[in-house]
RNA sequence: GCCGUGGUGGCGGAAUUGGUAGACGCGCUGGACUUAAAAUCCAGUAAAUGUAUAAUUUGUGAGGGUUCGAUUCCCUCCCACGGUACCA
């Protein structure tokens, strides 16, 4: 196509300019109101920038570039996610050190981001891998130990054998390991956690007042999983054991007609003795234990278990004897890793029960019967002894009470494992000694430096740190005697959990961040990124900020209180982009064949920033055609004196729009709008400052490339960015006269101009004298005549 | 199964509180320019009937409802996408 401007040399001038005139360097101004617009930060792949960088990233900096125009003082930074398990499973894909990779893939990734020329203010770039950051993810590890939130403990934890490393529950998806897709296993293994769960119940309840877009929402608070129900204790016969339960549905007991342990469960060894059939019950157990997550979740419809022979258990609510199985549908990890099931209103304890031919007892009535199958719905209480007749939401509380159970909530949420057996991630800054035990490293020794001379890397199942001697052989900071360093490291996701607060004192090296700067700059005003974050990042950078909240170091609850997701955008094919399906756009050559200015209005006007949208080279070169039609109606222009009034108010009406439009995100209609005032704008010539300049400036958030160009072309000395939002003029934005719609029925038969004013006795006369009218009104009498000023006129005959 | 989001021309999408459905862009069709093509410019473009006009009818996943008027609100259902799932 032709081009009439050559967007490689302008883009890159005005880039250059930019950068010279630290144009964008935040503005610390206490008269100014301040904005934090936050993007995720990238990973630095190998592969590169992808097209769905770009998109939230030009989202952000047309609205930094409006509110810079708005007088704000705006914080807009921009850094790299570069510690954790895909910056090293690259680097050992490539045979390179994690070091040297990352390097070169930073320096490509801000290559890239630069030559989109979005506005960030670059003295604030940090990364997750420098010493001097993470010397604050592991002083963030010191806080949440002195705080009673990290600890250690042996549990079962999913382990990824590709990887050779534990993972966090957050980090396994569909039973399967989030980076390499094998699938998870439990081990046994003792391992650092992070006390997420203390704040499961603020966690859940913050959410409300939160402006994010509601399946994000919903995706945290079903993560959380809050059920509340009551405990209750079933006595063993002739034991002392008890086996205890946490169930939703108190209200069933007198249908439990047999329990089930989970095949972990301790009451299995300490009943050893008497269990008639243990020879068959450790078959069991080793059987499951064999099975990865995947499976034993998988195959949920054949329900396996195996009796505890010799063993019954009393229900406490009509000392009935009840039969004991250990079955691995039952899940050690949850409330007590003990159920008592009632077959008649669980349709899990329904097909367990069919199965093994147990008493199915209905104990609830509903006007809503499941003819095969469980009825879990609540009802009218049955075959309960004294609560029949009540109603089964009623009995929940009192059936509890007579039996001495405790009501008590539980959650789905578990601690966040944060240890891992890998080399490319902060140091735990943790020493064993012998006499003093678990010794935190003093904050003044910190960073714990990565060691480097490390010639393997690679994840054997124990964390390559073990193999430096001079890393992990140390004195102990109390005693002096010989001890040993932690030489596990920490998930990607603490350094990334707490990068926000870093942008705004990168460099200070006495804090993670000054008060000062917290006060000034936090909580983010938008954060805009991604949904696959929904329940890891977002839910420990919440948790981060309450344990900073409640340690003092601030004074609000929530780091984002608006979060805007934006959505995927596909191949043209319309399905995800992948190398395998050859649909994938490097934005590096649309750049090159059409300029950033032409990508960034394209992404923008493919549609809403939350949707997911295919990807189209033909919709991008009508956006160049719109920029060249721009640049040739400039290149020639002078301003005159002419003036329009038509033009005007169309100009008002366009910043108002486009102003509105910023704010909310929605960039496609703004930019349809530029178009509109364009097509009109060309029309004319010798026309005064104002029509071309509010234009320019609006224009300017979007492709700021050519207009600075154009607005140097025009005599102006000073960068575009230096001007202010034009203020638009509700007056003027106003039509003095409308095109108001004429139905008759509810059908449109006329349209006429009036003034937008005219009253509604001189517009029915108006309107009913219209030849067009007249022919559908006829001799009928007119029963209603509907008037909605500027809108719609509506005759009923 | 449960939770969430959505369903509008050939395509991406637009339609403040219910008020001309299809803005804007792509594509397509016709024309101008050209030896020709590309590019550019002009006109048309939801469907059906009709005479390329006029006019009429239908139309926002399906079916009902409220209303003078429904893409928008209510009910029932279907479909797609995303999340989640033996959580007791």
């Amino acid at each position: 196509m032709n081009q009439s401007y050559n967007h490689r040399e302008i883009e890159k001038k005005w880039q250059d300019k930019w950068s010279e005139s630290q144009i964008f360097k935040t503005q610390i101004d206490a008269d100014k109101k301040k904005k934090y617009v936050l993007d995720m930060f990238p990973y630095p792949s190998g592969a590169g920038l992808h097209v769905g960088h770009p998109e939230g990233y030009t989202a952000t900096d047309i609205y930094c570039r409006y509110l810079r125009f708005n007088n704000f003082s705006v914080m807009h930074p921009m850094g790299w996610d570069a510690y954790g398990l895909p910056a090293e499973n690259y680097a050992i894909k490539m045979g390179v050190h994690p070091k040297d990779s990352t390097k070169k893939n930073i320096e490509n990734f801000t290559k890239q981001v630069k030559s989109f020329g979005f506005s960030y203010d670059w003295d604030r770039e940090i990364n997750t891998s420098s010493p001097e950051y993470y010397k604050w993810s592991q002083w963030f590890f010191l806080l949440l130990y002195k705080s009673g939130l990290a600890y250690k403990k042996k549990a079962p934890v999913n382990w990824c054998d590709s990887c050779k490393t534990v993972l966090a529950n957050e980090q396994v998806v569909d039973g399967k390991c989030e980076r390499c897709s094998r699938e998870v296993v439990k081990k046994d293994l003792e391992q650092w956690f992070f006390k997420v769960t203390a704040y499961a119940e603020e966690l859940l309840n913050g959410l409300d007042n939160l402006k994010w877009p509601e399946a994000l929402k919903a995706m945290q608070r079903n993560w959380i999983g809050k059920s509340e129900g009551a405990l209750i204790k079933f006595q063993i016969t002739n034991d002392k054991c008890q086996i205890e339960v946490f169930t939703t549905r108190p209200d069933t007991l007198y249908g439990a007609t047999y329990m089930v342990v989970a095949p972990e469960h301790k009451l299995v060894n300490e009943l050893k003795d008497k269990i008639e059939n243990f020879d068959e019950i450790l078959l069991y157990i080793e059987k499951t234990k064999k099975k990865s997550e995947l499976e034993r979740t998988e195959l949920n419809k054949n329900k396996t278990g195996v009796l505890l022979k010799g063993i019954n258990a009393i229900n406490p609510v009509n000392q009935k004897e009840i039969p004991v199985y250990i079955s691995d549908y039952v899940l050690s990890t949850y409330g007590t890793g003990a159920i008592m099931c009632v077959p008649a209103h669980d349709e899990r304890d329904f097909e367990f029960a069919k199965k093994f031919k147990l008493e199915i007892i209905k104990v609830i009535e509903s006007s809503i019967e499941n003819a095969d199958g469980a009825m879990e719905l609540s009802g009218v209480m049955i075959n309960s002894e004294e609560f029949n007749g009540m109603s089964s939401d009623e009995a929940k509380e009192k059936i509890t009470k007579k039996v001495g159970g405790t009501l008590t909530t539980q959650y789905k949420i578990r601690d966040w494992l944060v240890s891992r057996q890998r080399y490319w991630g902060a140091p735990i800054p943790i020493i064993y000694c012998d006499v003093c035990g678990t010794v935190p490293v003093p904050e003044g020794d910190l960073p714990v430096l990565l060691p480097e001379d490390i010639s393997d890397f690679r994840p054997t199942g124990k964390s390559p740190l073990e193999s430096s001697i001079s890393f992990h052989s140390v004195k102990c900071p109390i005693c002096g005697k010989d001890a040993r360093r932690e030489y596990d490291t920490m998930d990607g996701f603490v350094d990334n959990s707490w990068y926000y607060y870093r942008y705004l004192d990168p460099k200070n090296e006495n804090e993670f961040c000054s008060k000062q700067n917290i006060e000034d700059f936090m909580p983010v005003d938008c954060y805009v990124g991604g949904a696959e974050h929904a329940v890891g990042h977002l839910i420990y950078s919440r948790f981060f900020t309450k344990v900073l909240r409640d340690n003092k170091y601030l004074d609000f609850d929530e780091p984002f209180p608006r979060l805007i997701n934006q959505g995927l955008i596909m191949g043209s094919d319309g399905q995800k982009m992948s190398k395998s399906r050859g649909n994938v756009v490097n934005p590096d050559d649309v750049i090159n064949e059409f300029g950033a200015d032409s990508f960034r209005l394209y992404e923008m006007f493919m549609g809403p920033l939350v949707d997911s949208k295919p990807w189209n080279t033909d919709g991008i070169r009508g956006q160049r055609r719109f920029l060249d039609k721009i640049f040739q109606y400039f290149e020639n222009f002078k301003y005159g004196k002419e003036s329009n009034d038509e033009l005007l108010s169309l100009l008002h009406k366009t910043i108002k729009k486009v102003g509105n439009d910023i704010e909310n995100f929605r960039l496609n209609t703004a930019i349809s709008a530029l178009m509109i005032y364009f097509r009109e704008l060309s029309k004319q010539n010798n026309l005064s400052k104002e029509y071309v300049d509010s234009f320019l400036i609006m224009l300017s958030c979007f492709a700021p490339h050519i207009s600075e160009e154009l607005w140097e072309k025009l005599g102006n000395k000073d960068l575009i960015e230096k001007e202010s939002w034009p203020k638009h003029d509700d007056k003027l934005a106003k039509d003095e006269k409308v095109n108001l719609p004429i139905q008759v029925n509810g059908k449109f038969r006329d349209m006429i101009e009036v003034d937008v004013e005219i009253s509604e006795d001189d517009l029915r006369a108006l309107v009913l004298s219209q030849e067009k009218i007249k022919k559908y009104v006829d001799t009928k009498e007119v029963s209603k005549f509907i008037y909605v000023k500027g809108k719609i006129c509506n005759i009923i005959t």
